[in-house]
DNA sequence: ACTGAAAATGTGTGCGCACACACTATATTT
DNA sequence: AAATATAGTGTGTGCGCACACATTTTCAGT
């Protein structure tokens, strides 16, 4: 016996009232003498009214615009990813009213991200989703959301003191750890271990350093031998210095492994280690972009770390859909697993992202 | 701008016929003359038409009635996880009309599933998610599904000549070959290589040979050094011939890993390998099942090969609906990614189970 | 040319909800 | 006592679609 579903016209006949009364002691609207109120709300904890979302939205007919605050995906392959999920997620939920606006910030200039900011309140957004790579930028603008009473929704870096709505992303602390078990597994003896950071300003990037500091903690901790850390550092493409120092690192014997701490700087990495040669040094890196995979295929790379860009973009879209049309109030911090690919694996995670069901459906009840 | 919405309104409009011959057409009911019809696809071609299907479902308040046909949860943890995914999914859909009875087996007895086929059968459905264990009892069992024209996915055991609309699993011959690589990783020298098939009939359990064959192809490919594999079989619970061939095993000094290839079975060897001493044998199973967790922790078990059970049930029965109700196509085969669990990033796979976010919101497209 | 069936087409209703609006009953003011 | 305000309540409409049903048109058979 499937169990019948209470509507709103079966609230308001259990309490002897119009269906007007419920609609109003559900949204309380006010204007309900106490003794309907107390009628209706009895039947209502009786009944365990669920209200149908798909008829709710159906009248409204409303539009919502979205905004997204992302780094140029133009830059960077990791945030054509991301995009694509923004995509995704406009287009599945465009049915209920929904559009998204992109403005892109590029992911060197500060200043640019302030500005993408501003044209971001002049679009009057009734949701943000806003990837605060600059901690002190991001800051006053989310003060400004906040005092606009935008629901704004934070992706990729996690700012605790933001007021957001939500963070989607992952736990870096423990991707560095991952990465490190991933480099340690099967080796002993005195080793060397590097971590490698690339073309990022590391004042700003908190989130790399959280990665060095899992990954750091775990060599401490579980390596079989005595161990020594270094971490480089390639501030830019034309950082001279750094390529010294690289292969500097690659001519100790004891270099066990290489751990690269973002999707960009993974490819970089492999062309490096593969010209260098490989002799057993083991590669970590983040991603199936394009060169990583190949690198992957090839042997160079031993593992990626997946961020599930795509996903997590589209997830980071429906959290904000969820708060603004089906009055959700998403989990406050939404952790994406640290998944782990390899050679063997990683044609299965190419044909997911081919036939991608975005997560999310539960949007209902 | 947000390009508008065409509704059935705007085609009749635009096509200068009504909104009944816009249906007709639609979903050809026929009676339409050949020049209505003309202008109406003419029109549908131009504006690419996309029904609202969340007002679509509203006015049919149509039962749907699901029947699984799966072993018994109670039986199985594996089984249970999938049951879970059942429940969640019935949860998800149930706004639609969705009712889910559920048919259990034995997954000893081949009987007991010819049995529940004939239960399932008695219930009427409107579709069925089928575990079909038993290759050969299953056959029938498709045959009176098909001519009753009730659809039906199949779940884990993917058999291709079962007419069955889709299949929702994994590629199990790669999940052997993942399983073999993570054995091998930073191993060399003269090895042993064990598959361990624990309490399961293999004469019916051609899944279990297929991750048998990639493990071995994998290895015989890939790994550096002489080796041998063995593979070993316990029929039941009260094999005692197993306990000795697998003490055998335990003792060769060049026993490198052994990969167990069911869920059920990872804890038992853990438990062997554990009371063995593990000496570096590297361990790989299926699963987060509760103790294979605590096992994995303790450093026992190496790795999980995690089969998202809960998951797959889910998309499962959300295939079913999307056949069902949406009148979407579902994509034949389903495969799931290879996901690879370690110590490390397991965590952060149990949060991830708590707040599931199930997949398949992708019915609207 | 006229009837009657068949073919083609159009209209109306309900799905569950939100929201505007109309209405009633009581209290307050003039 | 009549006019007016106001709290409380009920009714009606539309969202986009499916489907039943009403209506119109066509055309064969007389």
């Amino acid at each position: 016996m499937a169990k019948k579903i209470i509507r709103i016209k079966d609230i308001a006949k259990a309490a002897g009232v119009s269906i007007g009364t419920v609609d109003r002691v559900l949204h309380n609207r006010g204007k309900v003498s106490e003794d309907a109120l107390k009628k209706v709300t009895a039947v209502l904890k009786k009944n365990e009214y669920k209200p149908n979302l798909i008829a709710r939205t159906l009248g409204s007919n409303k539009a919502y615009r979205l905004v997204t605050l992302l780094p140029n995906p133009e830059q960077d392959p990791y945030w054509a990813f991301t995009h694509k999920g923004i995509l995704q997620a406009e287009n599945e939920w465009s049915h209920y009213g929904v559009s998204i606006v992109t403005c892109v910030f590029d992911l060197q200039e500060k200043k640019s991200f302030e500005e993408a900011a501003k044209k971001v309140l002049k679009l009057k957004p009734d949701g943000i989703l806003i990837a605060p790579i600059f901690y002190k930028e991001a800051l006053p603008v989310f003060k400004t959301f906040f005092d606009k009473a935008i629901p704004y929704a934070l992706f990729n870096t996690h700012i605790k003191e933001s007021n957001a709505i939500s963070f989607i992303g992952q736990d870096l602390y423990h991707s560095g750890r991952v990465a490190a078990e991933l480099i340690c597994i099967g080796q002993k003896g005195p080793g060397t271990f590097s971590v490698l950071h690339v073309d990022e300003d590391l004042n700003d990037s908190i989130h790399l350093l959280e990665k060095e500091k899992g990954f750091k903690d775990y060599v401490n901790e579980f390596y079989d031998g005595h161990s020594v850390i270094e971490s480089l550092n390639r501030t830019s493409s034309t950082d001279f210095s750094f390529k010294k120092r690289l292969a500097t690192l690659l001519k100790k014997p004891d270099l066990k492994g290489i751990f690269v701490s973002s999707s960009r700087g993974t490819a970089t990495a492999a062309s490096f280690l593969k010209s260098h040669g490989k002799n057993g040094i083991r590669l970590v890196g983040y991603d199936l972009l394009e060169k990583n995979v190949e690198y992957l295929n090839s042997g160079v790379i031993d593992f990626l770390i997946h961020q599930k860009p795509q996903q997590q973009a589209f997830e980071g879209i429906s959290c904000l859909v969820n708060h603004l049309i089906f009055k959700k109030s998403p989990q406050p911090i939404n952790l994406f697993p640290l998944e782990v690919i390899t050679r063997q694996n990683m044609p299965s995670y190419q044909v997911e992202s081919i036939n991608y069901h975005p997560q999310g459906t539960s949007i209902l009840n």
